[in-house]
DNA sequence: CGACTTTTTGACCTAATTCAACTAATGTGG
DNA sequence: CCACATTAGTTGAATTAGGTCAAAAAGTCG
């Protein structure tokens, strides 16, 4: 099983097979979880740093008048919270959207990793850098951009990020999100996110079927929505890796 | 002049007198820079880290689309990027808003802290991370807040950040924002923000005028914007200490 | 005092929401 | 494997929040 947690940290420098094959070894203690569960609640202190491994997971924060926002989509490869140690309590949420097998690092692992492996250190670094520069993107989507274009402009990033650990099938990946969680992302009404994509789907940009997309045609998706991908930092662009081109 | 900085960071945790000191020892090295001037420009490769003494400042970026968004105002006390070390480029800009004190925090000050001052190293993370939370609440009054809501929200976070740093006058602070700032911050025209300012002032919750704000009853506005100020991980959230309090 | 920027207001338009109904999936127990 | 329940997706009609355009009033500043 190709490891996305690697394929992910190579993304940003190579590493010496001595690192990965620690990263292997630890990845061991891990756990199925189904869809629709919180792996971290908010007002947690949670003791592990998670990792997924397969499946997709999210952040999230419901507000006092039982909304919900999403901030951030998980996938393999992916970890929560290297930094949770230093905050007392979570101030948002983790749960799954499909069933995940998840690796859970315990705070000694992270320690040996932080004293020890200096290059996989400044490669987590760069992951929560990444994470956050995502996350003034996605303030740049709600703000600036329209339904359509917004919902394509995550669309594009996803693919970029499922391309970059080798789970794209060319214009094609898994995406087990429903148009309600969609909607909690974008800050959109799910009868609008409806229309939006169906707009998109006539246009020939992008088609949402049993839990997977297609799109037809990167490139064309990546004008519309005016995406540019230096923001997630990948050190291969353009070319990518996919499995189909393996 | 009392140090915004050294109150920002104890309000995390208390500082030793010796921290105390170097940290106003380091921040001698200022420089006046007037108002809408970049600090740093998208694209740069930053030398040194910058900590605002005085001032307003923000973090922005500009679509292709000639759209600007803000994602984060820098108050006194506020440094930017500690991290961007790692990276590259800078992938978005950070400009003033009103006439700026800064100072440069040279790498090698910042190495000096890092591998001397555990206590002040661990103050410093405590703020990124705070800075992340911060953005992922934005995402949230952008995605989930009506206008008016999402307006009043920003002024009780600012109300409260000002207030750590003993910059509030009960109710009262500057805030050199234009509408127009104002509307790039939240995702909204300048006209309605104009309206959604006019809605706020005459149901009694705040009034603006030359470059500073006034909150008559904080409560009342933070019930309003539905705040919870946890997301900002102040130590002290309710007695807070306020020039008028000293 | 002009030139310029910011704020305010009005009239009109459009994107997005709400409510409601209906259709397709998916799943469950018998 | 089917009947039934449940969740997810789709569509229409009415409404509203917010945008655009345009122009006036109020500040700011050399």
């Amino acid at each position: 099983m190709p490891n996305a947690f690697i394929s992910k940290l190579e993304s940003f420098e190579p590493l010496h097979a001595d690192d990965r094959a620690w990263l292997i070894s630890i990845s061991n203690r891990t756990r199925e979880v189904g869809a629709d569960q919180d792996l971290i609640s908010e007002g947690d202190n949670p003791e592990n740093v998670l990792l997924i491994l397969d499946g997709f997971a999210m952040r999230y924060k419901l507000t006092s008048t039982g909304r919900r926002q999403i901030f951030a989509y998980l996938i393999p490869g992916d970890f929560c919270d290297l930094h949770v140690a230093l905050l007392k309590t979570m101030d948002h949420s983790i749960g799954t959207l499909s069933p995940c097998r998840v690796a859970y690092l315990s705070p000694s692992i992270v320690l040996e990793m932080t004293e020890r492996r200096p290059a996989l250190t400044r490669a987590l670094w760069m992951c929560s850098l990444v994470d956050g520069a995502t996350l003034r993107e996605w303030l740049v989507n709600l703000g600036q951009r329209s339904a359509p274009h917004r919902i394509s402009h995550l669309f594009c990033e996803l693919h970029e990020r499922m391309k970059a650990v080798g789970l794209t099938d060319d214009g094609s990946f898994e995406l087990p999100l429903t148009q309600s969680e969609l909607s909690d992302t974008m800050g959109l009404s799910v009868v609008h996110v409806n229309r939006s994509l169906k707009e998109l789907r006539e246009a020939g940009l992008v088609s949402l079927r049993n839990e997977r997309i297609l799109i037809p045609n990167v490139q064309r998706l990546k004008d519309y929505s005016d995406f540019d991908p230096s923001y997630l930092h990948l050190r291969w662009p353009n070319p990518g890796r996919d499995v189909s081109a393996k």
